[in-house]
RNA sequence: GGUUGCAUAGCUCAGUUGGUAGAGCACCGCGUUCACAUCGCGGUUGUCACAGGUUCGAGUCCUGUUGCAACCACCA
């Protein structure tokens, strides 16, 4: 036999361990059920990060223990194309290699795309390997895949067909910087002092009268269509249905009457924008405004509608040019320095501004009904269970849901257009082809949308387009509902919700049973990792310093439910050293030429201290089934700690040096040998390595079978064996505090009249 | 403005149905006897944020207050 290192170095053997169990990551066919997770797929452009560290271990946990356990386990494994954050990525690459992504056709940025997929995509791949990550590589798919493309322009005319997919002009949110609509998710709001200036516009009549309007955003004053005022209000009543002219313009607005103004903000006269601001649209939709938009793509000021002086200029720009003017002009009333949340875009970082286009939405509010039901009556479980109102208050207060993006990198929207705007939503070209023709145009008269999917939409099908929709096929008959999804907070609306409205609608069932949402991952100061404040710990090099194993327990150890894990190198150091132990402990079995993995089953066990430890093996398996059953992996990880430590460490493997006859060995080798196949799924590499040095087996990957299995212990000498222990500490406080003292004789004299083999090891005491 | 959390030892946190406050780190003392100094043995450490209430009994349940955090909404 191979004798281990005196040292743990886990850099020593964890390839090989993974490489040497790799093939047995694949669902078993015969099985008494069957356990899926799907992996949420990270972005092509993504390198491992500890949030993904922290989720991957512990699906990996949850996916190692039930394939331990019998079940046929699929981790379905898979990649997102990540439409505007990869395209991002690589428009930067290929800026900075000198090339001008404007300059590119649609074609070629996509082909670069790929490419830069080719090279760098799938990294994160290797780092979920080294992480012990056990999911069945080669069923990887792709949201870009040409299966998965096919799926997505399914599910996209079918929905459409129902009329829960429309095309509407309406206002939505702009990023300028990447030039395409983002939806409310993608927005984030930053409280920041800004100024609100009060600007005059005069009344059209002779009166030399004039109204006052109060903006954060002045250059939308040439989208102006109205002012509205409160019909209440004994100030402005007597200008209701007058009009004022907007400023370095012809152009006269009329004054409106309307309940939504407050009279006590700003000048409690509203100037109304409809195509640039939420509200402001929702009013002038109510009386019938111009809808002007005075903002291109780009954010400079469309010519037809401001003065010569602000012509094709960035809105930032203008706006400054435009205070200036106006004081200059005595037009400006005031200014006022406030504190007020400002839109940004969260992959470009710039101010959004809403825009009305033309844009596809999927209609949700009848998808939303169905998902808050599945909640509500259980078929959905949240843990923990708090997420669920969150979870309810999106859904009850959801608006449609804007799907198109202007950008070129994703699933190209089905859709062909007409001369006149006709628009035919096809599956395929042909198809399209076919159905103009019925309406007497010809292929070259057609145009097909250049908009994008939202990245979130095809993710949305993820549960059942990996196991083959639209086929019908045998892989979603046997893994679909999954049973648990897991994931962070954050993307509870972008992908949970989704996923659950999409599923129910194509397969007219849940995508899974229960949702685990686990805590953020901080520094050990609390703070939010960000390249920015330079505080992120790379997981990476946490395993290079301290081993897989060592990193995945941490991680479990300190996901704390409700809780965010506070995560410092130290308690990696804490981890590192416990599994040292078992390492340690292992020498030590070795040393003593300790018989391992017989079965125990069958044999009669007539020790006490044989009994005690198997009852305590025992209590272990059951915790860690009811706690990896709750998702306490914090919970388990303290069990593992505690009977390695305290019960087989401390006490019985110190007993086997003053008792060490053949029975109690096996005992010692049974039970380690259990041990570490019951902590395979939180340490897979270290357990796995001793179980081949040890010539237990080649792998605990499979292991569903246990070498003590049912013996039935004595519960009377398991107590008798604890108050022994008792006794043990009783003794050792008193020879600390007191020396050899008369209590202490009393004590010793007691431990050597113990009744039974427990008397042999009273050497333990010193 | 709305919602949801959190507040326990110097630090990081457990404390599942109410029943004598726990762990790890840190600290102090002892220790290299057949694994382990990446260690062992022993020890010290608390107005359980504050104020009320329910109860025989509250860290735990209820109400309020304060502080912190996150999310959503608004933003003239």
């Amino acid at each position: 036999m191979k004798l281990l290192d005196k040292t743990y170095d886990p850099s020593q053997f964890e390839k090989d361990v993974y490489n040497r169990s790799i093939a047995w990551f694949y669902p078993t066919n015969s099985a008494n059920g069957f356990y899926t997770v799907l992996m949420p797929p990270p972005n092509v452009t993504g390198s491992l990060h500890m949030g993904h560290a922290l989720t991957y271990t512990i699906q990996d946990i949850l996916i190692r223990y039930n394939r331990q356990n019998g079940l046929s386990a699929l981790w379905q494994p898979g990649m997102d194309h990540a439409g505007i954050a990869t395209q991002m990525v690589v428009s930067r690459e290929l800026e900075k290699e000198g090339i001008d992504v404007n300059s590119l056709t649609r074609e070629e940025l996509i082909e670069r795309i790929l490419e830069w997929k080719e090279q760098s995509g799938g990294k994160i791949f290797d780092q979920q390997k080294a992480l012990g990550c056990s999911a069945p590589w080669s069923l990887s798919r792709f949201t870009m895949d040409k299966q998965f493309c096919e799926a997505v322009n399914e599910a996209f005319v079918a929905l459409y067909e129902d009329n829960l997919i429309f095309r509407a002009k309406r206002l939505v949110n702009w990023d300028t910087k990447l030039q395409t609509a983002i939806s409310d998710l993608e927005i984030q709001n930053k409280e920041e002092e800004g100024i609100l200036w009060y600007i005059k516009y005069n009344i059209v009549d002779s009166s030399g009268e004039f109204i006052t309007v109060a903006t954060t955003r002045p250059e939308t004053m040439f989208g102006d269509a109205a002012v509205a005022v409160h019909p209440d209000d004994d100030r402005y009543k007597n200008f209701v249905g007058k009009q004022v002219i907007i400023p370095y313009t012809n152009r006269k607005i009329p004054v409106i009457a309307d309940d939504y103004v407050d009279r006590n903000k700003g000048s409690g006269c509203l100037k109304i924008t409809p195509a640039h601001d939420f509200n402001d649209f929702i009013i002038g939709q109510r009386h019938n405004l111009e809808m002007i938009t005075v903002l291109d793509v780009v954010g400079h000021m469309v010519p037809e509608y401001v003065p010569e002086f602000l012509k094709c200029i960035y809105l930032k720009k203008a706006r400054n040019l435009l205070v200036r003017k106006l004081k200059e002009d005595e037009l400006l009333v005031k200014e006022e320095k406030i504190l007020h949340s400002v839109p940004y875009g969260d992959r470009s970082g710039t101010v959004i501004e809403p825009r009305l286009t033309d844009q596809w939405f999927i209609e949700t509010s009848s998808l939303a009904e169905l998902a808050i039901k599945a909640v509500e009556e259980g078929q959905i479980k949240f843990y923990p269970a708090k997420w669920e109102n969150t979870y309810f208050d999106w859904m009850r207060n959801i608006e449609p849901w804007c799907i198109s993006r202007q950008i070129v990198w994703g699933h190209r929207i089905p859709a062909w257009y007409g001369p006149n705007g006709e628009v035919f939503v096809e599956k395929n070209e042909d198809d399209a082809a076919l159905a103009a023709a019925k309406c007497g145009f010809s292929v070259e008269q057609l145009y097909r949308e250049t908009d994008v999917l939202d990245t979130w939409f095809s993710s949305a099908l993820w549960p059942f387009v990996t196991l083959g929709w639209p086929e019908q096929t045998e892989k979603l008959a046997k893994y679909y509902p999954t049973s648990v999804l897991v994931t962070g907070f954050d993307i509870i609306f972008f992908w949970v919700a989704r996923m659950i409205m999409m599923s129910q609608y194509f397969m007219k069932e849940i995508p899974f049973k229960n949702v685990y949402i686990h805590a953020l991952v901080r520094d050990e100061k609390g703070q939010k990792m960000s390249k920015s404040k330079g505080n992120v710990i790379d997981p990476l090099g946490i395993m290079n310093e301290f081993g897989a194993d060592a990193l995945r327990f941490t991680l479990a150890f300190l996901s704390v439910p409700g809780r965010d894990v506070k995560f410092g190198k130290e308690q990696v150091k804490i981890s590192r050293n416990f599994i040292t132990k078992i390492w340690n402990a292992a020498r030590f079995l070795q040393f003593k030429e300790i018989p391992f993995g017989i079965k125990l089953s069958n044999t009669k066990i007539t020790s006490k201290l044989g009994n005690w430890v198997i009852a305590k093996l025992k209590k272990l398996v059951r915790d860690i089934e009811q706690n990896i059953r709750d998702y306490r992996f914090d919970y388990a990880t303290r069990n593992i700690q505690f009977f390695l430590r305290d019960i087989f460490c401390d006490f019985f493997i110190e007993t086997i040096k003053f008792q060490d006859d053949g029975e109690i060995l096996a005992i010692a080798g049974g039970v380690f040998s259990d041990f570490l196949r019951i902590t395979n799924p939180f340490l897979p590499f270290v357990t796995d390595h001793l179980a081949k040095v040890l010539g237990i087996c080649d792998s605990f990957v499979l292991a569903n079978d246990g070498v003590v299995g049912d013996i039935t212990t004595s519960e009377e000498d398991e107590k008798e064996v604890d108050k022994f222990v008792e006794l043990v500490h009783e003794v050792r406080s008193e020879k600390q505090a007191n020396g050899e003292s008369d209590e202490y004789t009393l004590l010793c004299e007691k431990l050597k009249a113990w009744p039974g083999e427990l008397k042999n090891v009273i050497g333990i005491v010193v």
